[in-house]
DNA sequence: CAACCAGATTAGAATTGTTCTAAATCAATT
DNA sequence: AATTGATTTAGAACAATTCTAATCTGGTTG
């Protein structure tokens, strides 16, 4: 198979960076690979810093901050509040909601359209609604 | 009116501590006075303390930090969590949610009457629901 | 291909919000 | 009034995140 460099352009890390904007250096085509791999995730910066460490990626816990915020800013992932003093990012962008297990700290895709949310009040005056977040959080059963 | 002493028993913060199980420590009730005197609030630990300051009751931080924690664990607060890194306490503890204005962080309480959730999928086996938090985010018009 | 350079990475310091520690103070009971 | 366990407090400690300023590197130019 020669003629095999047309892949889905969404695979590759590097095509995704560069479509983004943001250039395709080693650290972030690395922590791109760990993200974008497989399936949806939520990552905490320490936790991604330390996957990277254990897949022997060298990237300092500064670089994976940049990362996610660019990320973050360049719509690659979104932001997940759910615990004060603790930023979750979500490689899911699209319209969803959360399962949040308090004591473990695991985060669950809910997708949007298992559940309605309906009669949002309008936005005050001067503002615009940015997004609905639902979070529906767990504690152990009984 | 000699007989003054039946008032609403919710109206007095000293009576409202004790019944939480709670003394009625100054501090504590110089806080109380603050946070229930009027109408619902969201406050932040600094805001209320320089509050506080401001009205020359004298507090510690430290004794806000822990009071506002003693006054959510005995129910007499909630805490909200919409900006990483910063905790919000509500004095309304019923069912309800929130429009939270990202730009300037203030947080506006929405009746559960005038939203509704539907659809909520069941919990996880093992894990049972603990609330349910809807957040619209909102920001700055156009 | 070499030189260049704006942008990216990094170690470590700094900042922020919060909790902890241990000593002093106080509320409530005797 | 004495006692004592709870509370308060200043300041240290901590955890997550951001900043600083020096170094490095990807991409462009000559
Ligand atoms: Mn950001
Ligand atoms: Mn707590
Ligand atoms: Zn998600
Ligand atoms: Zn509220």
């Amino acid at each position: 198979m020669k003629d095999a460099m047309h892949e889905p352009s969404s695979s590759d890390p590097a095509a995704r960076l560069r479509r983004a904007g943001l250039r395709p250096t080693r650290q972030r085509v690395a922590l791109a690979r760990l993200l974008f791999g497989v399936e949806d995730r939520h990552v905490t910066a320490e936790g991604l810093h330390a996957e990277a460490s254990a897949a022997a990626m060298e990237v300092s816990l500064a670089t994976v901050y940049n990362t996610l915020n660019q990320f973050t800013h360049a719509g690659l992932l979104r932001e997940v509040v759910v615990q004060s003093g603790r930023s979750y990012f979500d490689t899911n962008t699209g319209n969803h909601h959360h399962f949040f297990h308090e004591r473990t700290g695991l985060l669950q895709d809910i997708p949007a359209g298992a559940l309605s949310v309906a009669g949002l009040p309008p936005p005050p005056p001067g503002a615009k609604v940015a997004r609905v977040d639902v979070v529906i959080r767990l504690t152990d059963d009984d």
